[in-house]
DNA sequence: ATGCGGACCTGTTAGC
DNA sequence: TGCTAACAGGTCCGCA
């Protein structure tokens, strides 16, 4: 489910209510995430202060006044604050309760999320070091995109989904940015001019930042810190949309798979 | 080094 | 209507 835009959305929601918190205690109903839930985190956590939630590609990070959380949503995983008590339900696998009485509850039902704990820096986590730019940032550009595809046969849509070339570019706004940019999502990424990367690089920030205006893409069951939905999915022009009209030429959007994804393109508009 | 396929797990949907 | 198979927004790992 969650994309960079949804993971945004809900650093954003949850931020305010968690930084300068203490935390009191964690539940853990369901060790069994991605990775084990380290049982060192109930010890770890109680009486440490929050003191800043970042986001590193799909990955959110509270900074406590010692030891970084390292939370990922994985597929199917939401973050909400809850101001009473409520449920659990059956997915409702860890709830960390903090000093004035409310919780963060992480829900996963496909349990492909992550709860990780490190005392050291947490950029240099196994998972975090060999990440890619952000591609909201300055560095992720058509010289950086073109110079690193050289050579590269894999197709354009692998290439930027790959994390270790650019982070937070999931199945969604993949198809979504390569449509902008009117480039085929089979095509190889070495075989890409640098203006038609300068393009594509710009079609990917744009759409990651009009999703995350709207408060991410809700398909099934996404919602934010507050638990609402999202809207960009009225903005999606190809994704989930095979065999409908081409919103910029009318022609039959096609509904294939690449690299084991589905994959949805206009053959008209994207060579 | 790159690039593939498999793996993790459950819920929903498509198809017979 | 009911059962089964395929598929789903992520990404790590091992192997060729």
């Amino acid at each position: 489910m969650p994309e960079l835009p949804e993971v945004e959305t809900t650093r954003r929601g949850i931020s305010p209510h968690v930084c300068g918190k203490r935390v009191e205690r964690l539940i853990v109903r369901q060790r069994q995430l991605r990775w084990p839930v380290p049982a060192a985190l109930s010890r770890r956590l109680p009486g440490r202060r929050i003191d800043d939630m970042r986001r590193r590609g799909k990955y959110l990070l509270l900074a406590l006044d010692r030891g970084t959380l390292i939370i990922h949503l994985g597929m199917s995983g939401s973050l909400r604050i809850l101001r009473r008590q409520e449920g659990p339900g059956p997915h409702d696998h860890i709830d960390l309760l903090l000093d004035d009485n409310s919780r963060l509850r992480f829900t996963d039902p496909r349990r492909f999320g992550a709860w990780l704990w490190t005392e050291s820096a947490a950029l240099a986590h196994p998972l975090l070091a060999q990440l890619g730019p952000e591609p909201l940032d300055p560095d992720f550009s058509a010289d950086y995109l073109h110079t690193l595809s050289q050579q590269r046969r894999t197709a354009v849509k692998n290439f930027i989904m790959n994390s270790r070339v650019v982070v937070g570019v999931g199945n969604i706004y993949a198809n979504e940015a390569l449509f902008r940019a009117g480039i085929h999502p089979a095509r190889a990424a070495g075989r890409i001019s640098w203006t038609r990367y300068e393009g594509l690089v710009s079609a990917i920030k744009t759409v990651l930042n009009e999703a995350i205006e709207q408060g991410g893409t809700t398909l099934r069951d996404f919602v934010d810190g507050e638990g609402r939905p999202g809207y960009f999915s009225q903005s999606l022009q190809v994704y989930n949309r095979g065999g409908q009209d081409c919103s910029r030429c009318g022609a039959s959007i096609r509904d294939t798979r690449i690299g084991q994804r589905s994959s949805y393109f206009c053959p008209r508009c994207q060579r």
